[in-house]
DNA sequence: GATCCGTGGAC
DNA sequence: TGTCCAAGGAT
């Protein structure tokens, strides 16, 4: 077994540099996709299209962005407004941390910046939610400091460029290739320039079937040169998806209210709603009634032979997750409809649920509270018209 | 440095 | 059905 080399290769010489920065420049002018974020100018709007597409493609974001701007279309209405109304915007884009954090960031704007975007990198650098990548897309793009925007795509066209067979995924090499994009911009246009770098990659450069004869960069690219471009960029490999097992209880109360949950403000679907669930040990089955009467009990509700009414199975980057969904019934005089929480109404005493929720709330209509993608799968595998809605008492 | 954090597109 | 991986950041 031959060890990989991960030598840092010899930089682009002055001339390849001057050439590739022309060219590239030349093409973005012609073939420039036509986005949303490129019709503004608004240092704001640019920074929620840049958090927004953070891990996130193109074509998912812009009725995100759409929305976003209409609802909250500067920082002192985002600053102003709920996490709620905020987090209600962002359900289904994933990475939930990213709408708390632009939260706090508008916040911090508003009290220490005098409710405008910082423009020196180093500034953007402090604020929630700014990494190398945002606050040199933020401080390039929407105010033009000579700052590089390394992402995914820069990340691909420069391995392949400079035939550097680094891991990507490694920190130091991250920053070497800061370094590098640093040296690659153009003294003016380099919010173009960066944008340029980040286009290429994800149009012509591609992961899959890279368009090389077409590609402006061609004559300056290594790769190419020696017919190598699928070799690069190297990453080490994921770990392995590992399994969450959970149980979740589907409560109707008397009055067609259903039982949800807020998770906490951090974590997984930080901030979002739910059914109330909790861990099960790790098995292919589902986990028993007892899991269901353990949630019941804590709860302060009556769960009259429980049984499984549905599984679901929902796959993130690093987790595979299963959610077998029991079905409860509610004691007759529970719902008084003076209490908005379940916790004033029954008195229950601390316990697990209670613990780990932020909230616990009866919604007639709970698709008015922000959800995540497998909450909404869950209301949908129970509430689907087509299996007719299990009743609690039907089991 | 390794791990966590979502979802959907592409193949 | 499985795998990879997107305009990354925080811990």
């Amino acid at each position: 077994m031959e060890i990989k080399g991960s030598v840092s290769v010899p930089p682009l010489d002055a001339l390849a540099v001057r050439t590739l920065r022309r060219r590239l420049l030349r093409w973005f002018a012609a073939f420039q996709r036509d986005l949303p974020w490129r019709k503004t100018r608004d240092p704001y709007a640019i920074w929620i299209s840049e958090v927004m597409l953070q891990q996130t493609q193109v074509a998912t974001v812009i009725p995100y962005y759409n929305r976003f701007l209409i609802q909250l279309p500067d920082i002192k209405t985002l600053a102003n407004a709920d996490i709620e109304a905020v987090l209600a915007l962002w359900a289904g884009l994933g990475y939930y941390r990213r709408a708390h954090q632009m939260h706090r960031a508008a916040r911090e704007i508003l009290v220490k910046h005098d409710g405008q975007l910082p423009s020196r990198f180093a500034e953007l650098l402090r604020l929630p939610g700014f990494g190398p990548y945002t606050a040199g897309a933020v401080g390039s793009i929407a105010f033009g400091q000579r700052v590089p925007a390394v992402d995914g795509n820069v990340l691909r066209v420069m391995t392949r460029i400079l035939a550097d067979n680094r891991n990507i995924r490694a920190p130091e090499t991250q920053r070497e290739f800061r370094a590098a994009a640093q040296d690659w911009l153009p003294s003016r246009r380099v919010g173009a320039f960066n944008q340029a770098l980040m286009e290429l990659g994800a149009t012509i450069c591609t992961v899959r079937n890279p368009q090389c004869r077409i590609c402006p960069l061609n004559a300056v690219c290594r790769s190419f040169q020696t017919g190598t471009p699928m070799q690069y960029p190297v990453r080490t490999r994921r770990e392995t998806r590992r399994h969450l097992y959970l149980a979740a209880i589907f409560v109707v109360s008397d009055r067609n209210q259903v039982l949800m949950a807020r998770r906490p403000s951090a974590g997984l679907w930080a901030g979002l709603w739910e059914l109330p669930s909790l861990e099960v040990s790790g098995s292919a089955g589902p986990p028993g009634d007892r899991w269901a009467m353990q949630m019941g009990r804590e709860l302060g509700i009556v769960l009259r032979h429980p049984q499984p009414v549905k599984r679901i199975n929902h796959t993130l980057t690093h987790r595979e997750i299963t959610v077998w969904i029991y079905a409860g019934m509610v004691p007759g005089r529970r719902d008084r409809g003076h209490h908005s929480s379940v916790r004033a109404a029954i008195r229950v005493p601390a316990s697990g649920l209670w613990d780990h929720y932020a909230d616990i709330q009866w919604m007639v209509d709970p698709h008015q509270l922000p959800l995540s993608v497998l909450a909404k799968k869950q209301l949908a595998a129970v509430q689907a018209p087509e299996r007719r809605t299990v009743r609690p008492d039907e089991i």
